[in-house]
DNA sequence: GAGTTACG
DNA sequence: CACG
């Protein structure tokens, strides 16, 4: 559907219709399976609210040894493979051959927030980030390159998928709020986002 | 350091 | 009292 350009931030409204979102949780559901969800920390040790798995060749991970890529889950198993339906978006919203490395897997829950930040674990920000929510509304708040400075808040829905290239590159961004239930993609409430990054 | 909160 |  729609396309806005926000500050940089590339939004495709209601990219995916019920259907195809449907298509991908029943494609994620062996991943969580395989790979479950935890629960990370920051670097200084505090607890984030977000709970996360990936799937690809490496998955990010943050713990008190700090923010890095690694090949395998916490538990010691590789990483599940990126389903297919989920590097077609890729592919259709970046418009690239080559192929993300990593799809972190994000589950918001009625209480969880993301504070602003940037993506910068990656060996070159030439690739953009390609970022897809699926479930409850949640309230996306949109950056500058540097800390301070304005912000752009903005509800993201179900089958949105948004695309940070260019200038948006390395531009902070977060999750304020979830509007639990507002979905009903995932009975028991609450929202997924996927984020493919190209790594190495 | 992807956290939390205060404050205008 | 919601927002930045």
């Amino acid at each position: 559907m729609a396309r806005l350009l926000i500050r940089g931030f590339e939004v495709w409204k209601s990219h995916l219709d019920s259907k195809a979102q449907a298509a991908l949780i029943d494609a994620l559901r062996p991943i969580l399976k395989a790979a479950p969800l935890f629960n990370p920390s920051t670097a200084s040790g505090k607890k984030m609210s977000v709970r996360m798995t990936s799937a690809g060749s490496c998955g990010w991970i943050s713990d008190t040894s700090g923010y890095r890529y690694e090949p395998d889950h916490p538990a010691g198993r590789p990483w599940p493979a990126i389903p297919e339906s989920i590097l077609s978006i890729w592919r259709d919203t970046s418009g690239l051959d080559r192929l993300p490395d990593s799809c972190l897997i994000n589950y918001y829950g009625e209480d969880t927030k993301m504070g602003l930040h940037q993506d910068k674990d990656e060996a070159d920000f030439s690739w953009p980030v390609v970022s897809v929510s699926l479930g409850d509304d949640a309230l996306f708040r949109m950056g500058n390159p540097t800390r301070g400075g304005k912000t752009e808040s903005l509800w993201l829905s179900s089958g949105d998928v948004v695309v940070m290239g260019g200038e948006a590159r390395l531009s902070y961004h977060g999750i304020d709020r979830i509007r639990f239930k507002s979905s009903r993609l995932l009975p028991k409430g609450g929202r997924i986002n996927l984020t493919l990054r190209v790594v190495t």
